[in-house]
DNA sequence: CTTGATCCTCACGCCACGTGAGGTTGTAAG
DNA sequence: CTTACAACCTCACGTGGCGTGAGGATCAAG
């Protein structure tokens, strides 16, 4: 059997197959008189041992220790690589919740603002915190959080545009969203301190943005009022 | 703010700035007379959108692409983003459940060998088939199903066994073994035509193991008799 | 003036191959 | 025998998203 026919049988492509010889995870077959290489079926089982492994996402240099060690580490292994893909499905699942419920947005505008907030949560909430949100969530009901989740994107286009048109910070419909925006904050917070102090962290770091200093200032002529 | 500072406030690193100022992402900013380049909270926030695109999935080359043209398209890139996750979850969750099944399996010599089986049911069976094969699962209940794929690693481990001491195929046990095999894959199958179809061409293409050949053997002499 | 942090540019390294370039060999048809 | 043409060989650069130095200039404090 020469390289092509190797290929074909394994699915691989014959480039893949002369790296991974060059790697050491092939040994180097034996040559023809013309310098082909020449391979028995005994290569072919060792490439699907190869892909075996490949699948449950081990990198090439892990698929070669995997194979010179004996078998008593691959059941760790597999073990190891399930609770990743455990972590990643539950990343990644929460990360379409999100992505659904900013969907459900009517404002393209507001789109890239939740996105920015999203980043941000990333940036500032341990996993932990994430988690209480998440159950917090949960109480609510999966309804009255759709509703809710759905409701800050428009609320933070409306007050964009007071922002842009510098509204000021007595009108009492720009008065009235800045009430609203407290109680999705203490929604959202829901009176965890760890999450506040996190909120706190974020309005530190993070530049103040027009709409930020905007909000404050309506947040502040209510208390002192 | 020189490059240091936008770095830590930006969470990114030196080199990623230069790097997206490369790329053109990130607009050249001027220089003081040093040569050392100076940014103004505006940079700050362009850098937020992209690590926003960013967290969701796109390319360094997309996110260019989505700020310089309108948001329109934004809410575009995002579904898209959206049914590219949706299906890889659905992948790694299937992976998942494969995975902790294999697991079950008390010999750590099978779990190569299942783990060869499943990465070739993943070349030869279509995505509509393998959603019949979940959807028989789903019939069978999970735990009957939990059993009988637990089974398979040690069925595949006792054959392997009796092939490699050369037990004759007329041996009753081979045979008790041989009619499991079949009853393992006609519930696999389940009478579906095209999945048995792809199950041909598995034994086709793939190189004769001294174990399928063995098992075909031990067939052929069930039915001869 | 020295020290140490920060900045600059240039350029190679990573992974798992893809994709040629430029040349040799195998095989079948004319 | 020639002529195609497929398959093979080696060599070596390209991908993406930076990391990680090398070697040198600049800044801020003591």
């Amino acid at each position: 059997m020469r390289v092509g026919e190797l290929a074909k049988r394994s699915g691989l492509t014959v480039r893949a197959l002369h790296y991974y010889e060059e790697l050491g995870l092939l040994q180097t077959p034996r040559r023809m008189a013309s310098g082909h290489r020449e391979y028995d079926e005994h290569a072919l089982g060792k490439l699907q041992q190869i892909q075996s492994l490949r699948a449950i996402g081990m990198s090439l240099a892990e698929v070669k220790d995997c194979l010179l060690k004996p078998q008593t580490t691959l059941r760790w292994v597999v073990e190891l690589h399930l609770d990743k893909l455990r972590r990643r499905i539950a990343h990644e699942t929460q990360l379409v919740q999100r992505l659904e419920r900013l969907l459900d947005s009517p404002d393209p505008d507001a789109i890239l603002q939740t996105l920015e907030t999203m980043s941000m949560l990333d940036k500032y909430y341990s996993p932990e915190q994430m988690q209480y949100l998440a159950e917090r969530r949960e109480q609510l009901g999966d309804q009255a959080t759709r509703e809710v989740e759905a409701e800050w994107p428009e609320l933070i286009a409306k007050m964009q545009r007071h922002c842009d048109q510098k509204t000021p910070v007595d009108n009492p419909e720009v008065q009235a969203l800045g009430r609203r925006w407290k109680e999705l904050v203490a929604m959202f917070t829901g009176g965890n301190p760890g999450i506040a102090a996190s909120l706190q962290k974020m309005r530190d770091d993070q530049p103040q943005t027009e709409l930020s200093v905007y909000v404050r200032e309506v947040h502040e002529w209510d208390e002192s009022s």
